[in-house]
RNA sequence: GUCCCCAUCGUCUAGUCAGGUCCAGGACAUCGGCCUUUCACGCCGACAACACCGGUUCGAAUCCGGUUGGGGACGCCA
């Protein structure tokens, strides 16, 4: 059993997306389990419109996912002699032909056919120019491209595809593709098969936007007497408008850095893309990496397309409400260590980081991450959200400002009152705070939620979070009391009033 | 227009190849309840789908044909 040889090949012209993504996720999983090889290959022969940022962008968002890979990244433009050695050959072995039709004439012929509703391949004109016809074609100096000569046969060409099943077309309804633009540059039929060859592909896993043209590279790689590899399409995905996603409409939140700015959790993304066109088969749908390298599978993977269900200006949902679903369901049950890793860097970003939450604090952070954890929905609101727990600085809501703490004036009294006795416990523990606290209510005659409620806006700023009295513990007695003593600062100044 | 692919809850899907165990299961979302000083988490429950028509069969989500719908491709882009 020869091993098993995957490619991911993105051309750099724009940012990776989450189709994208996905594409490279499988074919990274396929390699996993095969124990085969995944090759980086960026095909830039469109220098037009292949940009160094947009390279960058790719390798930091494969690296962001933990999709990495064995060989490359190769670039398809460092082969481009190859390429062209490649189509030279075809045409010497009559297998490909010089086309001196002009771009303006066969998009005059394509307009018409369209307008006439009639298919709009190639007529063809020029394969059977004879050998003087060419030479004078030549000699004039005209401009040609090199097309791929579709062989003279009835019946269909096709090949067994790994998800789809049997795939064919008719021979008459394939075109006679150019391989070589006039300018001499070879096109990416020509150059993918050619390089995927070279790369002893043996398994391609891509979109099924490509069946097409795989009909068309099954020809190319009998004339170049290649092993045709295993072929595997896979589902589009699709808007709830059922429009293919791409940048140009949809924008930022297709693409993998949105996720990783937002704070997605890396693998908790894959874990979305996973299922977003294949399941395990059972009812399983969190995998750990090693899980999901073990059941994955390119059979299971689903012939329809599936909807990135993404509603713009969704107050609720800033994305695929399953995806941040999952993004939780990780955020809450990871291990704490590495979520404390993944919180610490978030930490640095706000200038919020404490060294000593690496030692001698590093129980107090781990108890403090695991507390707030389960209101969270991304790694970006232990910095936001959970601003109190790390500084002084937090912003006040202006919701529980209002509920919790400006509905009851006696509050600007009463709390101070608190803090007082709180500065003077010895054991500032869960018992002994809430005591002081439901004393103080009884003695006021007044509700324990006010006080309560009172001192968690006061006390983080929030209108919900934990139990009361595990904040007040782990923000500690004294940021409490000054938080407390200074409920003064929430009030407007009686001038203004 | 031509060719190709696809079709189960709002979304992701299980079940389709080997027809009966499926008046269709799970997850997310939504709604309700429990828990709770708050909000979540958690737990319990509800809502919700086999696109349509015909055929084969004792029996069809499952097989066959058609219709409709959706998507893709039809570049000197990749």
């Amino acid at each position: 059993m020869t091993e098993t040889r995957l490619r991911f090949p993105p051309s750099p012209t724009g940012y990776l997306h989450i189709g994208g993504a996905r594409t490279a996720l499988y074919n990274w999983l396929f390699a996993r389990q095969t124990g085969g090889k995944l090759i980086l290959r960026i095909e830039d022969t469109d220098t037009g419109r292949s940009t160094q940022e947009s390279i960058q962008g790719i390798l930091d968002g494969l690296e962001w996912l933990g999709i990495d890979f064995d060989e490359g990244p190769y670039f398809q433009t460092d082969f481009a002699e190859e390429h062209t050695a490649t189509a030279q050959k075809l045409v010497e072995e009559g297998l490909a032909y010089k086309c001196f039709c002009t771009k303006e004439v066969l998009d005059t012929k394509r307009e018409t056919a369209l307008a006439a509703k009639k298919p709009l391949g190639y007529d063809r004109t020029c394969r059977n120019l004879t050998a003087a016809e060419i030479a004078v074609k030549e000699q004039e100096d005209n401009p040609y491209v090199i097309r791929f000569k579709i062989p003279e046969r009835t019946g269909t060409a096709g090949y067994n595809d790994k998800i789809l099943g049997r795939i064919e077309s008719d021979y008459k309804e394939i075109d006679d593709f150019v391989i070589v633009r006039s300018n001499g540059k070879p096109l990416y039929l020509l150059c993918n098969v050619t390089d995927d060859i070279r790369d002893k592909i043996t398994h391609i896993i891509r979109g099924q936007d490509h069946m097409t043209n795989t009909i068309k590279q099954v020809l190319l790689y009998e004339a170049l007497k290649a092993p045709l590899p295993v072929f595997a399409h896979m589902p589009l995905t699709l808007d709830t408008k059922k429009a293919k996603i791409s940048k140009r409409s949809h924008g930022e939140i297709v693409a993998v850095q949105f996720y990783r700015d937002h704070g997605f959790i890396p693998w908790a993304l894959n874990n979305f893309l996973a299922l977003l066109g294949w399941s395990a088969g059972d009812d399983k749908e969190i995998f750990s990496k090693e899980e999901l390298i073990k059941e994955f599978s390119l059979e299971r993977i689903n012939k329809s397309s599936s909807i990135f269900n993404y509603h713009k200006n969704d107050p609720k949902f800033f994305t695929d409400p399953k995806a941040i679903s999952i993004n939780e369901h990780y955020l809450r049950t990871m291990d704490i260590t590495e979520l404390g890793s993944m919180i610490q860097i978030e930490l640095k970003k706000e200038n919020l980081w404490d060294e000593k939450y690496g030692n001698e604090k590093k129980e107090w952070y781990h108890n403090t991450l695991n507390l707030i954890r389960d209101r969270f929905h991304t790694l970006k609101d232990f910095t936001s959200l959970g601003r109190a727990y790390f500084a002084d600085d937090f912003v006040v809501e202006e919701k529980p400002l209002k509920k919790n703490i400006l509905k009851h004036e006696g509050l600007k009294q009463w709390l101070p009152v608190l803090a007082d006795k709180y500065e003077q416990l010895e054991n500032f523990n869960l018992e002994e705070t809430e005591r002081v606290v439901r004393e103080l209510a009884d003695k006021l005659e007044i509700k324990p939620g006010i006080i309560i409620n009172g001192m968690r806006t006061a006390v983080t700023g929030q209108l919900a979070g934990p139990s009361m009295f595990d904040i007040l513990v782990t923000i500690g007695q004294k940021r409490v009391v000054d938080r407390l003593k200074n409920i003064g600062r929430l009030y407007p100044p009686p001038d203004e009033q």
